[in-house]
This record gives C-alpha cells, structure tokens and sequence, in this order.
DNA sequence: AACTGTGAAAGTGTTCACAGCC
DNA sequence: GGCTGTGAACACTTTCACAGTT
C-alpha cells in the first residue's frame, strides 16, 4: 500500500463519512433547523444511524441522551476535527478542461480552503486568467508552493506527466495530493494521494450492472 | 446504507481495484510488455502483492507459478470480470462546466463505454453541441433513456437538484448512477449510486494534513 | 418515552507464510 | 529458484442490542 498516514484515533472509514455529515449538519443549519437525531442524520448522510453514533463517538460525546443533537455545534465539533479550522492551500496543475472545472468549483471558501494557484504547462493557457487567478507555468512550481504555502495540489494533468509532476511536488514539500489523472503515482509513505478516476468508476458501476444482469437471467429458472 | 448491491462471489473491495489492475496491465500491453508478477503489477497498481493475488484469486486462476502473468489475457479476463464485454450507454445530466469537462473526456470508447446523450435544464445551453452530441432538455430524460438505451447515468447537476433528477432517473429504469453533486442521494436498494465529490476527498486530506501537524508538534517533545 | 453512547458480536478485508507448480 | 495461489491469522469495520441519561 502506498501513502497511507494514519494518525491518532479516528478510523479511517470514519474519516472518510465526516465530510457527508458536515454537508447534511450544513444543509440543516442552512434550512434553519436547530436539532437532529441520529436517524434524521444518517439518513441524510446516506449511513445507518449505529453507524453515524459509532463514528461520533469517536470523537466526542456531543448529543443529549434522550433529545437528539444541536446541529451547529455538532457541525462546528465536525468541522474542528477535520483541520477545517485552519485554512488549506490549494494549488491546480493541469488546466485542461477538467482543471477549469475545478478551478470554477465555488465550494472551496465555505469549506475552508483557499485556491491559491493554477499551474500548466501549455503556452496556451499560462499567463491567462481563470476563475480570477492568472496561470502560472508548471516550470515555477516549487517556487509557487513556497510563496503561496500551498499544502494541498490537485493534480489535473494528462496521465502521461501525472507521475512527473507528482514527483516534484513531493519534492517540494507537499504531503497531501489530489489526483485526477488515471495513474497510480509512486510517492513515499509519508505523502497521502486520494485517487478519482471517472473511468473507474464507470467499470465499477458495469460490473454491478453486469451482476444484476446474470442475476435476474438466472433467476428466470 | 443505501444502494449496495452485492452479487456473486467477489468481494465489493476487490471490485473496486480491478480497475487499477486494468489500467495497469493496459499501459504495459501499450509499452508492449507480455509478461509481469504480482509484484510488478501491484506496484504499477499501487497496491502490495499479496492482495494483487487475492484479488485475482476470486476471479480464477490466470498465472503460471515460477512465471508470472501474460499481461494480454489477463487484461482480457479482467475486462471481462468487470463487464465491458458488452457496451454500456451513458447519458451526463447537467452541463455546467464539470459536465461540459466529463463529456470531454476521452477515454469512454477505450474503456466500453459510449457516451450516448447529454441533458440540461438551461435554455442555454439545450441545443447545443458538445463533444460532437446536441444537449437535449432534462424534461426528455424518460424518452432518452429509452431511446438510447442508456444503463449508467452521471449526474453533475448543481446540489440543489440531484435528488429530483435522481428520482426521475431511477423511475425511467436506470440502475447505476454516478453522482458528482454534493448530496447523498435517496434511491432504492436495487441502484447503485457511486458518488464523487471534491469538497469531501479535500477535507479528508485536510484531516491528515492537520493529523500530521499534531503528531510532528507533540513529537517535538 | 425517547434517543444517545458503547461494549460485544458478526462480518469484511488484509497480510502472512508456505505449499504447490513450473 | 522463482513465483503463484491460498488457508489461516490478524486487523479493521459494521451492526446489534441495551444500559445510561434527560
């Protein structure tokens, strides 16, 4: 297994479910609702609600046997756990259309970090400006991460120079990376990547169709 | 837990690394390697070798001990576990610019996939071509689905409508569904919902930037 | 009466280590 | 000698069921 960093208490798997239950304990507060049960919770976050109890006991006790849950303290109580708190860095590499997607992705203040830089390699885009950030060249990279404090890159590039630029981003010092391009990038234990690849998970949605198929053919007996 | 459809004998975390293994064993069909070993192509896979074999045991038994792997069969016994025999159709809902990004990716036909239909609610963006595919009216999705076919739908609608266009999707008879909206989506049992979503994979990197923090603070004792 | 918090049980997934085969 | 395939050990995750609290 490559760069995984596990750290004090809390599961992984249960790392992985806070940020649905920030985003439903955000709606609720956005709707103006006060209190939740573990029920109505979990049932927004799309979780069973042991499970929704079992993963916030790790963290804290912070309902009221017998009443429920107060919706923004428990949000605040999530979002301090993430390392919300203190704001995240974060720059693009690759500003082909799906780093323009990103860059354009309007979430990134409300949920606590701050797009710093874009970076590509192509004449054709550095220098211009995108979602009101001008586009820097891939080339000044570890000079970017320095000026800007950049903890966070998103990788965007094509899956060719994916590893490349992985490489000098470890080198600069980056430890938690974003990756997009479909390659699984070689970086040391200590440097945590999080891969999406929409191709996958297309495959992994046709393997479900495909079972659901045989099923249903052979429960025509 | 909502949308968990489990079927034959392999496991759901084993399915979801086939693709890597895919992908993997492609690159070196097109550097045009013939042969590889477990550790090879786990480390190409990003995962350790010991699950590279487990993995592959559930599906059967496609290596030659003291050998290793014919890269070429094993890609096509892979493809044909995951279900890309047959094509799957797949229509994008909602073509702001991460729609307009996904509909421009290039890897559907590699991978059996063929991109059949976009829809959106804008006028203005109905009508138009993108990615060589006139953008038809959501209000159409039931004929679409019919009319072509379509098996997987991925929706990148804004958060506020996933859950309607998912309860339209679901009724039109589609079963896997890709969701890139920030909303955990109430389906049946008997659909699959994958979902991707950049806010939650940013906060969990967040959470181990921030463990790591803690951890180098407190062992600088 | 209602709902949380949590040990204990059950279920999954991963890693080890070696037997089996080329 | 080298590498796969796999039972068995281990680790992690989820679910259950109920004691504890308001």
């Amino acid at each position: 297994m490559i760069g995984e960093v596990t750290v004090p208490g809390i599961p992984v798997a249960t790392v992985a479910r806070l940020p649905s239950y920030l985003r439903a304990l955000r709606d609720l507060v956005a709707r103006g609702v006060e209190k939740t049960s573990s029920v109505e919770l979990a049932e927004l976050s799309g979780v069973g609600p042991a499970q929704l109890r079992k993963d916030l006991s790790f963290l804290g006790s912070f309902g009221t046997r017998g009443v429920g849950y107060d919706v923004g303290s428990l949000a605040q109580y999530i979002a301090d756990a993430l390392g919300l708190a203190d704001e995240h860095r974060i720059a693009i590499v690759g500003i082909g259309s799906l780093g323009h997607a990103l860059a354009n992705y309007s979430g990134y203040s409300q949920r606590g970090f701050h797009l710093a830089a874009l970076l590509d390699a192509s004449p054709d885009v550095v220098g211009r400006d995108v979602a009101g950030i001008v586009v820097e060249h891939v080339d000044a990279l570890e000079d970017v991460v320095a000026r800007e404090g950049v903890s966070i890159v998103v990788l965007a590039t094509p899956a060719a120079h994916a590893q490349a630029v992985a490489t000098r981003v470890v080198a600069a010092g980056v430890k938690e990376i974003l990756n997009f391009a479909p390659r699984a990038l070689q970086v040391p234990t200590d440097v945590d990547v999080r891969g999406v690849d929409v191709g996958s998970e297309l495959q992994i949605l046709a393997f479900h169709s495909q079972a659901r198929a045989l099923a249903e053919a052979s429960a025509q007996s």
